[in-house]
DNA sequence: GCCGTTTTCGGCCCGACTGTTTTCAGTCG
């Protein structure tokens, strides 16, 4: 069986979660978790590492111990540490510390006292009203404890970060009638740009924060208080999404903003730098004993610690900090620098709009060129044009070219890769095509081996172009089918392939992690909509925050070139 | 359990809010 790094970062949160209802030493806590931490974020995957015999304590926060428990991991399949601790401890109640208000100190009380295990028994135990018997569970932490247990199966998820957009500027609009504040701007992983946003972190300066947090709490979406201080509070609004608020003076601007934005693992690292330089970082400034030395704004932060800026879609711990320190960051791409997009469909298969209203949308956006890619025969989940059909539509490109000034239309196809790797249609009609973006699209199932194997032959083809929606991924709801994508990557560079960034927020495919180690192998890719109505052009965008995420920048990218230097990249 | 530009031992990020306390532990971000 094959490990992911998911799993073995996985069983050491686990292992954490229940060394902490132990009480163990929190230091050690730690060390397990930046371990699951640096793992979840890794390009390669520790499988293949272990198989190559390579030193994995060159990794950051991996020392000889969590390198032995690793490749136990990967031979395995189990962690011996993990068997042991659930011995006394068990498993199960890790996920009674997603409760609010519950942490670990309070699990083991409920697990010594009264034998609860699980939401169930707590359920049960709060109805009998047993936990009031306990010491240090009173009414308050009961009924919020209570009500998190509602909230867990109403609220579990994250949200994509186009569902927060809206929900988030309503409530900037509402915040900004405040009198006599200074700035309001929304930080967290919002800023940061992830796939997902799981809450809201709006930071707020003014003199006294009393008056805004009143203002904040008696927002009409606001369905709970959480908390309400006198320089914080904490909502969860009727859409489900919690919103914290922090008001800070406005000399504490870049220290609370940069604390706000995260991520915390970033923020670790930098207060640590502080401290190696006689320094404290906290969200109102950077200080020497008790003097401000920086705070106002998050460039001087940096500068007084030794950094340029780091862009807040790099501040994960990934080596922004050591490249920053270097002044060897990369310029990330921005929107403007696109020229056109590379995938996109028609009412003739699945689309909402003409050929027509889609250039003459996506000219409107300022592209210089639009490529259509409407679906194959074989597609079962959509209707797909034959040969015949897709000829006449390159005729009605090549017509409606005549009459466009300002963009060309591309004649393309998203062909589909059949199971053998096999493309859906025959050369004779491919060789008409300006480009193709393959996919794949059934056969989810097959072995990582086989599964590469059927893309890597359908890159054979000397018209296969881009691969579509590489990993096949729907965030929060289907997985990656099992490949290899390293493998993948090296064939498509051989063969003077690209992969798609795939702009659709609920795709976002490939991730970030995979554009960096793109990068890393020099390959090109494409950020590409999808579209499959005018309106969906604009998702552009949140192609290009998951392409700065992954480092990248304007020329690691196929669609910021003219469209002559672009068909000159597509040769092959 | 990791780590090292004072270190191979002795550190390990920092502050706010809540509730149950009677001066603070637990939780959270």
């Amino acid at each position: 069986m094959k490990i992911y790094n998911a799993d073995i970062a996985k069983q050491f949160n686990k292992l954490a979660d229940l060394l902490e209802i132990e009480g163990q030493n929190p230091f050690r806590i730690r060390a397990y978790r930046n371990a699951a931490r640096i793992i979840s974020g890794l390009s390669e995957n520790l499988y293949d590492l272990v198989a190559q015999k390579k030193d994995l304590t060159e990794l950051p926060y991996i020392g000889k111990d969590l390198a032995e428990k690793i490749k136990q991991i990967v031979e395995t399949g189990e962690l011996p540490a993990l068997k042991e601790v659930e011995k006394q401890t068990p498993a199960i109640l890790s996920q009674m510390m997603d409760l609010e208000g519950l942490g670990p100190k309070r699990v083991k009380l409920l697990y010594d006292k009264l034998h609860i295990k699980n939401f169930n028994d707590l359920k049960k135990a709060i109805e009998q009203n047993k936990l009031l018997t306990i010491p240090g569970f009173g009414e308050k932490i009961i009924q919020k404890i209570n009500q998190s247990i509602q909230y867990s199966g109403e609220y579990a998820h994250r949200f994509y970060l186009i569902e927060a957009i809206p929900i988030a500027e309503q409530f900037l609009k509402y915040l900004q009638k405040i009198k006599n504040i200074k700035q309001v701007e929304i930080a967290g992983s919002y800023r940061r740009k992830k796939d997902t946003v799981g809450d809201l972190d709006i930071l707020i300066t003014a003199k006294s924060g009393v008056d805004i947090i009143k203002h904040f709490v008696d927002y009409d979406e606001v369905k709970d208080i959480l908390a309400q201080g006198t320089t914080r509070a904490s909502v969860r609004l009727n859409s489900g999404m919690q919103v914290d608020l922090r008001v800070v003076p406005e000399i504490s601007y870049g220290a609370a903003l940069l604390y706000f934005t995260g991520s915390k693992a970033h923020n670790i690292v930098l207060r640590k730098m502080a401290i190696q330089q006689g320094l404290k970082i906290n969200e109102y400034g950077l200080f020497k004993g008790e003097k401000r030395v920086a705070g106002k704004t998050e460039q001087e932060m940096y500068k007084k610690i030794g950094l340029t800026y780091i862009e807040p879609e790099l501040r994960e711990d990934r080596g922004e900090i050591e490249a920053s320190r270097q002044n060897n960051l990369p310029q990330l791409i921005k929107l403007e620098n696109i020229k056109g997009d590379l995938h996109s469909h028609t009412l003739a298969t699945d689309g909402a709009d003409t050929l027509e209203a889609m250039a003459q949308a996506a000219a409107r956006m300022g592209h210089k060129y639009l490529a259509i890619t409407d679906h194959t025969q074989h597609l079962t989940v959509a209707k797909g044009l034959n040969k015949k059909q897709l000829f006449n539509q390159i005729k009605a490109i090549d017509k409606l070219n005549e009459k466009l000034k300002n963009i060309v239309i591309l004649k393309s196809s998203e062909v589909d890769i059949l199971e053998d790797g096999s493309l859906d249609l025959p050369d004779d009609i491919l060789k008409e095509l300006d480009l193709t973006v393959c996919s794949v699209h059934s056969h989810f199932e097959l072995s990582q081996i086989k599964q590469t194997q059927r893309i890597i032959r359908a890159m054979d083809n000397r018209y296969f172009n881009i691969l579509a929606h590489p990993t096949g991924r729907l965030i929060g709801t289907r997985d990656t089918y099992d490949v290899d994508l390293e493998k993948i990557m090296r064939a498509a560079k051989e063969r003077n392939c690209f992969l798609e960034i795939n702009a659709q927020p609920s795709r976002l495919d490939l991730n970030e992690i995979a554009c960096k180690m793109a990068k890393d192998m020099q390959l090109k890719l494409a950020i590409s909509t999808d579209s499959h109505s005018t309106q969906q052009l604009n998702n552009m965008q949140f192609g290009i925050y998951q392409a700065r995420r992954g480092w990248l920048s304007s020329e690691d990218i196929i669609n910021t070139r003219s469209l002559s230097e672009l068909k000159k990249l597509l040769k092959r």
